[in-house]
DNA sequence: AGAAGGACCAGTGGTCCGTA
DNA sequence: AGAAGGACCAGTGGTCCGTA
């Protein structure tokens, strides 16, 4: 059966269709497998349900067709029809997707995943004395696709960094907003949208309103390019309350009361 | 006299021509002056001897005209000729550079003031809640530019990084190597290639190889890129000794003898 | 000849908008 | 309508080569 497949808080656990290893050798890629260390668990590769058929007919080699279909009625879109991704829904924590659509945990775990591209990425490069990318790069999205990771792009995981930084840095406050978006029937857009909010309130609760340096302090988090809407809520939300005590200090006197430590990057 | 300037082991003390800070503020620019904590010594802006007419005629405002020659025979390339930079010498450290040329302490100066001029791009995009550089970039040259610092450019400033590298390393050894090609009458191109080898040595002693990683431990180099050339001679020196301690534990009977901490980040 | 730097170029970060 | 991603574009890192 499938519906007892709940209740995994972290982005493993849907485990239907335990796939093999996708992460193949590629121009003498390393796997580099178990050197981890982030996550504790083993990272066993799992995809959601979804058929993969390559996007482009005539490529390379590896091209792990999984063949297990329980997905139901897919009716007759096998040949060689330009097929994309399944779109995301809104989904609880260890919840899967049914029908033609993915859950969220899968796309957590396409962050994951392109880390950990970016982990074989920086391997070659320092095995051949070559310049090392700190970040996931269009030379590691070339490479993820090299590998046969056809469901990996740079638009899509940009489009969601954020929501994937608020998993990271407060997975709590990320399954309520799943589970109440959920709840009321919400679409992944609005979704989307809503984890700006919570992400602004942890740069201000850490007092420096630096999204940079929450991101690059996050061992998951730091491959990823801040998302330019994100740093610009931030600063946005910073200069707000920026100006607003400093009306109220103007209006209750002047004297130095409330929120001294913003411009510390002031002229001089 | 101008005889006695010499023994000022910084990049500062070639004191002739006290010109006006030429950080000028551009577009909103904070001076940032004392803010910085690496060199300790007050960072007066100095220029060795030479004539600033700025490349382009008709440009903006401030053309600080320093207008006491003291420099011998400039005979009438005065007004608006194609005029560049004059050519690095070989001069020991302290040594003011005679004629029409520049000597290697006025070089380092810049690679200095490159790094002031990033600092304030740095705060300028802080401010402004803009991404914020942490290496000198095309928008640092174009900045500098600018702010009237039309000497400076990013093909010079490459040319010579690893040299700077040198300085800033193991400035006893940039020192002896300067004497000793001055002594030898080499000229620039011959000493900079010179550069090349204690850089190799400094990351071998170093143990990791890693010549990324000793840049950025520098607070004054951590600003600039590893230059390609560098990072493969440390590469191809990494690998010679590979191949020779691997060849001679081999024939010593290939037990684990000697070097044993490279490819540590082999497959698996 | 030796050297300074304008200007070019392949590949980047960023994301729009034609597509399904 | 909501969403996935091919493909474009301005500006980058890197340095060659026409210039002086």
């Amino acid at each position: 059966g499938a519906a007892t497949v709940v209740d995994a808080l972290s982005t493993e656990g849907l485990s239907e269709e335990p796939v093999q290893q996708e992460i193949v050798g590629v121009e003498g890629a390393a796997d580099v497998g178990g050197s981890e260390g982030v996550m504790g668990k083993k990272m066993t590769q799992l995809r959601s349900s979804r058929r993969r058929k390559p996007a482009r007919r005539p490529r390379g080699g590896q091209d792990n067709e999984e063949d297990e279909c329980d997905d139901e009625e897919d009716e007759d879109e096998e040949e060689n029809r330009r097929q994309r991704e399944h779109p995301f829904i809104v989904t609880e924590p260890g919840e899967v997707a049914r029908g033609k659509k993915n859950g969220l945990d899968y796309l957590f775990h396409l962050y994951d995943q392109c880390r950990e591209f970016l982990v074989q990425v920086q391997n070659m490069a320092k095995e051949r004395g070559e310049k090392c990318p700190t970040k996931v790069t269009n030379q590691v999205f070339r490479y993820a696709k090299k590998a046969g990771a056809s469901y990996i792009n740079k638009p899509k995981m940009r489009h969601y960094v954020h929501c994937y930084a608020l998993h990271c840095l407060d997975e709590e406050a990320s399954n309520a907003l799943r589970r109440a978006f959920k709840e009321r029937g919400e679409n992944v857009g609005a979704w989307r949208q809503a984890c700006y909010r919570p992400l602004v309130g942890i740069a201000a609760r850490d007092g420096s309103w630096d999204i940079d340096s929450i991101f690059n302090s996050h061992p998951r988090l730091s491959v990823w390019y801040v998302p330019t809407r994100l740093r610009q809520l931030c600063h946005a939300e910073r200069s707000r309350l920026c100006t607003a005590s400093a009306a109220s200090s103007s209006v209750s006197g002047g004297g130095p009361t409330t929120a001294q430590h913003h411009h510390h990057q002031h002229h001089q």
